[in-house]
This record gives structure tokens, sequence and C-alpha cells, in this order.
DNA sequence: TCCTTCATCAACCTCTTGGTTGAGTAGGAC
DNA sequence: GTCCTACTCAACCAAGAGGTTGATGAAGGA
């Protein structure tokens, strides 16, 4: 399992089921039971993805007699929201110092390079 | 290899190494020596990191004789954001919901059960 | 031409992952 | 008590991921 907290949300939310999980999980919380009947899986097989999105934060699990209703945890959304957003300004902060650099300079010059693009 | 783009996207950022690169790649476009260099792996490992993130449409390299500059491409963010941000304000707006409907009951009533907070 | 540099391809190894089946546990219902 | 339901745990298996080493390709410099 991987240490850090980030790497446990991406890799959760990598798998199509486990999504899937997760929108019906927006909708109300759900049994066990309940989210793997959609699926041709095990209810094992369920209840093993689950462990996953729990180990992430994505998901609680609380006891309800035999039933073990599942709930979104929505806020560990904002952590990978955040990282996201972060390297994406970046990125597009640095187009725009770069489109400035190219519109300053004359017509026939040479196509930008790899250090035009990292000036260090 | 994962079928879907999103599967792809959150795959590639599960692994830390990758999402460090992804940071690097913030700054400026690099080769793959370059990137490599920080790490305690093979430029091999590194390249198939590379890979596994262009797979993702996360980052281009093109050629400059024999570098192969890597280039971060940071719209394929977008399909992430767009789907966590879904079920995130889906989440919170049912949390709203549930506030209004626990606001309007009486002190002594049960807490709330799986039924409760998922109104069908 | 030969050499060096930068990077990929191919084969292999180990650990993880997503699935299975089978057994066990927890808690009503009868 | 004995069932039945809902779920988890344990062991196993096939496939994939991340790493290695060794060989190969592509391009500039001597």
């Amino acid at each position: 399992m991987a240490a850090d907290p980030l790497s446990r949300v991406f890799a959760a939310l990598a798998d199509p089921t486990r999504r899937d999980m997760v929108a019906r999980l927006a909708v109300g919380d759900a049994t066990v039971g309940e989210l793997a009947a959609p699926y041709d899986v095990t209810v094992q097989a369920v209840s093993k993805h689950l462990r996953v999105l729990e180990d992430a934060g994505l998901v609680s699990r609380s006891r309800e007699a035999q039933r073990r209703p599942v709930h979104l945890e929505a806020e560990v959304f904002d952590l990978m929201t955040k990282w996201i957003e972060r390297y994406r300004r970046q990125a597009e902060e640095r187009y725009r110092r770069l489109d400035d650099v190219l519109r300053s300079m004359p017509d026939d010059d040479a196509p930008p390079t790899t250090q035009e693009r990292n000036p260090s």
C-alpha cells in the first residue's frame, strides 16, 4: 500500500469500479450489498474495493445491526484538487510568459527550444 | 493498461515519483536525463514512467538531436477536476439538505440512519 | 569511420492488485 | 437454542507495475 495520502487517493480513483461506487455514494449512503448489486463480481471483491476507498479516506463505514453503511467523505477531494490546481496554474503561468517572449521576438526567429521554454 | 482516459490519468498520478516529475515539468520542459538525475533509479525506469505519463496525455515528447525534451500538457488536468468537482458538489449538496432535515426535526429524535441519509 | 551521448527496447524478477472460493463472525428472526 | 442475513478474513491465482541489466537505435563530434 502506498504510504502517502495523495498516492492512496489517486490510486483509489484509478479504478473505474471504485469511481463508480463514489458516484453512487454521492447520491447517498449505501450498504455493501447495495453497492455490489450492479456489478458482476462477488461481494468480497466489493468489500476489498471499499477497503481501498476507506484507506484513502474517501469513505467511512459505520455499523447498523448486520449492515455496514458506507458513507462518502468528500473532504479528501480537496487534497487532490489542491495538488492539481497548483501545477496547472504553474504550467499555465509559464505559457503566458512564453507567449510574451514569443510575441516580443521578430517573426523570422527560430522556433522555441527546450532552453527557451525552461529558463533557469 | 487501463482503457478509459480517467483511469489512466489517476493511475499515472498515483505514483509519487511521477507526481514529482509533473511538478518538475511545471517549471519547464526537461530531457529524460534531467528528469532522472534527482532519483536513485536507472534512466530506463524514468523512461517507463514518462511513457505512463504520455499514455495518460499528461506529457508529450518531441525530438531535438539525441535529446527527447518532455513537455507538460496541463489540459488533461481538467478531466480530473471536472470529475472530482461533480461528486464533491453532489455530496456537499446532499449534506446541506440533510442538515435542513435534521434542523426541522425535534431534538429528541433518533440519530440519522442510512435510510434518512439516502432518500430515494 | 569510429566514438560518445541520449534514450528506447527486450527480457527478466519481485511485489501488488483485483479477482476467486471457502470459512468464520456478528446480529436479528424464529 | 437454530436459522438466516450481511459482511469480513484467509488463501490462492493470474495479470500488471516498477524495478533491474543488457542490447539496440539515433544523432552529433573526433
